[in-house]
Formats: structure tokens, sequence, C-alpha cells
DNA sequence: CTGAAAGCGCTAACAC
DNA sequence: GTGTTAGCGCTTTCAG
């Protein structure tokens, strides 16, 4: 039986409060006591019930990430991301795919997954501005990423117009002028789905260059799947438009293009450069490395969870929704003309042949 | 305020015990008792507080997965299959990522984090057969990976001999005979570390196929990131060993070797075959498309989420610990000669022109 | 600075 | 079939 607070201040020879306030750092404690206490919980080796501790605080220290697939990179990659930081803060991470399906993340909404949660973060991608409603939840939400605004909740997003428009800029500025784009959304409803928020950023470059915006260069994807890119970089060359570069709307569809343009015998970046946005860390090893926008998915994690944090532990009445939006940067690798400028990681250690005695067969 | 089962139960005009019964599927309870007891739920949308049952039952219904890095492909991969498997069972899953340090680990397993979990999925990877010691925990734990055997703890892993094997087999019977290997460990103690398991395979497929062992073709690189397969392809190649054929102990490895022979205007298949191992999403789409060897991940979790949860349920005496090795099979693609046999999944929309009235510019 | 005691919301004997 | 009630282990007034 595992020991209880109880057993270590019996131990220690003090009460249960004396026991909780040194677990607790209350500074009002006799040092001599605080020693006598912390050896006891060694001892012991005494651990704090976390149920019991959640049943009276109210609290359980863990928060929940919803997102639509681990499978996929970025979400890997920044559920990576978030767990660093809630570890930083001491709270763990209850991780929930949505599976990408509006079933999905509706469930989770609904909280009948993530109930011993102090709060959720949540990347929506099928829920859209006409589910806000959904959004009335009776426990803390911070949405990531960009498919509501004007909700009643915080958000903290990448800055979709602005690095769909800094990568098309840095494309025109390579001295590229038809310039292909890969990711748009199906439909074309004036919302505000990252896709046409994208597609926004591309027209804002292309009209401050003053060159026409072409819609045989803007190919519909989704959903943004590697093989959809590829998909649509054959159906561009089927379709004999002309063009010297195409920005995919992320990294994977540009992945997918690069292999479409490579089995095609298309030179990268020679005859057509390609950047895509995302930055995961599979980009600097294609063949050639891909160039692309990182969005900030470090700053998102970082910000998203202590925002989360701060409204688990807010008084009173709530603080107005924040938005807030990630810087980016442009990564310029092969893919449009530049040497890497992020060699991969170090080897821990260098390769070299398996010194062991040579065994014939 | 949050409902309680007492709000229920007023409303509902029954005790709460009735109530507790409707919640747990207690089977003696009227059906009209049980209708009544159901519409106060809804209208109350009463939640059970999983503290409190926590507390009570000492179950949290949450299990806890650490993993060296959620970046790697293969662990965001493995962690999805078990968030699956995990949710089939109706239990929610903690990430905690270990950073493949060996005091992420000791961490883990003191259990220093991950306390409101029932039992723990782990992945070691610095942890070996030394240190099974510290699997001496006071909680359900299983194994991921084969890093130690004989331990005091259930152990569900790939096949490593058996697929090392396949994979070259495989190089063989399209008739390769010069077959290098990337991924051996630096140092040979004889220990059962995967690096040491999987050129134990390559061997004895030499061996059978009568083909003498040759050290100059077994290459180090450790960790088995991406970067460490492009050096030791470079490496192999300025060695000016001649091979014709390359098993990858992972196929982060192997598509580091495939950008590295891409570079150097080595054709893959014709002149150099190669093959990986672990099936990763990715495989499917490199240039050319990567064979591998899928070692059943989705299997793996399947049993040790099981495996785990027996566990936790178990009363009594422990039942032995349980080794369980997982089907492998290979999956050939056009790196060793043959046409992908599964193509990617459909594209949802199938990609078009956005169908969108031109405005200029 | 430390102790005593109440009670968080739930489950499970045990009654009826 | 259903109600009563005693804790699970912790935090937190409130006294001292």
């Amino acid at each position: 039986m595992a020991a209880t607070m109880h057993d270590v201040a019996r131990v220690a020879g003090v009460s249960v409060k004396t026991v909780s306030n040194v677990i607790n750092d209350y500074p009002y404690v006799r040092d001599a006591t605080r020693e006598r206490v912390r050896s006891a919980i060694a001892a012991l080796d005494y651990r704090p019930n976390l149920s019991a501790r959640g049943l009276r605080s109210g609290k359980t220290g863990v928060i929940g990430l919803a997102i639509p697939e681990l499978r996929q990179n970025y979400f890997a990659e920044l559920a990576d991301a978030v767990i660093r930081a809630a570890e930083r803060r001491n709270v763990a991470v209850l991780v929930d795919q949505t599976g990408a399906t509006r079933e999905g993340e509706i469930a989770v909404l609904a909280g009948h997954r993530l109930r011993l949660t102090d709060g959720l973060l949540f990347s929506p991608e099928q829920l859209g501005q006409d589910d806000i409603a959904l959004l009335q939840v009776p426990f803390p939400l911070v949405l990531l990423g960009e498919r509501m605004f004007d909700g009643p909740t915080d958000h903290v997003t990448m800055h979709n117009v602005g690095s769909a428009r800094a990568a098309t800029e840095h494309l025109l500025e390579i001295g590229r002028r038809r310039i292909a784009v890969i990711g748009a959304h199906p439909t074309h409803q004036d919302d505000i789905r990252s896709a046409n928020l994208r597609v926004r950023g591309y027209r804002e470059a292309l009209a401050a260059a003053g060159i026409p915006y072409d819609p045989a260069l803007v190919r519909v994807a989704a959903p943004w799947h590697r093989e959809n890119g590829a998909a649509a970089m054959r159906d561009l060359l089927a379709a004999g438009v002309e063009f010297d570069a195409v920005f995919t709307f992320n990294d994977t569809l540009g992945l997918g293009a690069l292999r479409t343009l490579g089995q095609a015998g298309v030179r990268v970046p020679e005859d057509v450069a390609v950047i895509g946005l995302d930055n995961i860390d599979e980009a600097r090893f294609s063949v050639p490395s891909m160039s692309s926008v990182d969005p900030g998915r470090d700053q998102i994690a970082e910000v998203a969870v202590d925002l989360l944090i701060e409204r688990i532990n807010e008084k009173g009445d709530p603080a107005p929704p924040r938005q807030i939006l990630a810087d980016f940067r442009v990564a310029a690798r092969e893919s449009t003309g530049f040497v890497d400028p992020e060699p991969g990681i170090a080897s821990a250690v260098s390769p070299s042949v398996l010194a062991e005695p040579a065994e014939g067969s």
C-alpha cells in the first residue's frame, strides 16, 4: 500500500497540515521541521495522490491537447512543442486525436473524453466560423490555428496571410513570375479558412509586384496530404500551364509536389522553384531540400500553454478573449536556389566502420 | 458550479446510490427509474468528477505513454496507434517525452511526472539490460521495444532479428550479393540492443545464402537520424567499397541514404537497392519510394494496451511477465525494383482548378 | 509556526 | 430495487 500523508506525519512526528505545508512550499515552516518531514517523505517514498489533490483543489495539473492526427508531421511537432512547454510549467498533457472529423471535434468539445483535465488546447480542422456556438464550453479553452475568429475564446495562430505573402515574395525575389499555388480549398465561401487566407497572402504579394492573378495557376488540394500535393502537381503539368515556381500551402503538399516534379524530370529549382509552409523537420531532408516558411510553431505552443494556464487560474470575471499571431520567417533552401542555412544536427557519433573483428559468414 | 451526483439525485427524486448505479450500468435498476435519472443527468448537464471517482476507486482511466520524441515519425505513428487503441478501450493517454536521454527515462520510471495514471507504456531508448533493477516500479508497466529482456515486466516488441533477416533476404531475392548495412551500434558489447539484433538477422540471412560477411560493409550510425544515414552513405561511397544494396536499420536512416545516393548520381534501384525498417508513412512518398519492413506497429500498440489494462485490473498474485513479438512483413517498393503495392490514399477531393471567377491582379 | 477537523464528489458495503 | 453512510487522501479554514 502506498504511503499517505498521515503516514508521513506520523513518521515525522508532526500533523498532516505540516506535511501539506512542506509539500506546497508554504514558507512559514521551521527549517528543522521541514527537514524532518522531507526525510520522512524520502523514507516512505511518499507521493501525493493527485486524484485526492484534484478532488480537493478542483485542479488536476493536466491539460488536454486535441489535434487532428499525430501522424501528420506538423501536428507531431506541435504536440512535441506543447508537451515541452507544459512540462516547463509542470503540467502534463493528455493527447486526443479528432481524426480530422467533425464528429471527433465536436466530441472533444463536449468534453466526454477529456474530463480530468483543467483545460483544453484545441486545434480544429473541420469546425469553422459557423460553429462558434460550440465553443461555449464550461472549461478553459484555447484555440490553435486560424479556423475561427471572433469566437468567445483565446486564439493563438500563425500569421496565415503574412506567411503566404512572404512565401510568394520569396519566389518573386528570386525572379519567378508565373507562380502556381497548390492547396486552395474547393469551396470558395468567403470564410476564413487558412486556405483562403493563404490565397489572400499570395494575391497580395502578386498585386504588390504588379503581376496579374491567373486562376489557372491556383490548384485545389484537400486535405493537405502528400498524395494530394503529388496529384495536384501532375494535374498542373498535364494541363500545360506555364509556371516557374510553386507555393504549396503546407510542406507535406510540397514534398508530394517535389516527388512528382522529380519523376517528371523537371529540375528544381532551375525549371520550377518550390516553397512550402510549416517548416517541418522533413523539409530539410528532401532532395532537393525544400524552402519553407517557419510559422513560429514553438512560439505558438509556448504562448498557448501560457494563455491556457492563465485562464485556468483566472478568478472573477474572465478577461476578454485574446488573439495572438506568431512571428514567421522564410527558411530558404535548395528548392529556391539557396544553400541550406541550417545543416542537419551533427551526428552524435561520427559514422565509421564497425570496429569488429571480421568473422567470415 | 458544476452539478454533482447529489443534484442529480435530488432532481430525479432518488438517492445518490441509484444515480451511481445508473452511471455505472448496474443492471438492477427499474427502467422507469433509470429513465428519470438519465433525464436529470441531461437536464443538469451532469458529468462525473473523475478526480473523485479516481480517489474512491483507485483508478483514473488514464495511462501514460513515455517515448523518446514525438517528432521522430516512428514514435508519432506509435503514439497515434496507442491512442487509438486506448480510445477503443475507453482510456485516455498522457504522453511524456523522455528526450531519448537516460535521465529522462529514469525520471519517467521514478513516476514523478506521471502520477495520475494507472499504468505506463514505456519505450526506452537509453536504458538497457543493466538497468532492469529500475523496472521494479510500484505501478503496472509494459515495455515497448527490445532493449531489455528477462526483466520483471511485460514486453511487446517487434521481431528484430526476423525483420532484419527478412529485409536482407528481400535484397538477396532480387539478386543482390554485396549488401551494406547502415545503423550498427558503435560499441559491440554483446548486449541485445536492437542494432545488434538487426546485425544478427542480417548475418543469418547472409549465412543461409552462403555469402561471406564483410565488416567493411557494416557502417555505424547513431542515433538513427536522417543526417546520420546520409553521412554513413557518403562514407560508404567515399570508402570505395563495392556494394549493390543497402539495408538501413530504420527508415529514417534509409531516407538519408537515399538523399546521398540521389546527390551522388547513383541510381536506385539499378545501381544500389535500398530497404529500410519501420515502414513509416514517409517511405511511401520518397523518390523513389522506399521498400521497408513493416514491424507490426498497430499490433504492438493494440497488444501493449491490452496487456497494460489487464495488469491494471489484475488482482492477487501477478502473472509471470510475458513477452510478445509482433508479426512483420516486407513492403516492397521502387527502391528494390517493385511497383508500389500500396498507392497513396485517394484524394478526398480530386484536385482541379479553383472554380472562381478570375479577378485581374 | 503547528494541530484538529471538515469536506471535496464519488463508490460500495450494508441495510431495508 | 433502492437508500444510508463511511470513507478514499488531500487542502484548508480556524484555533492555538
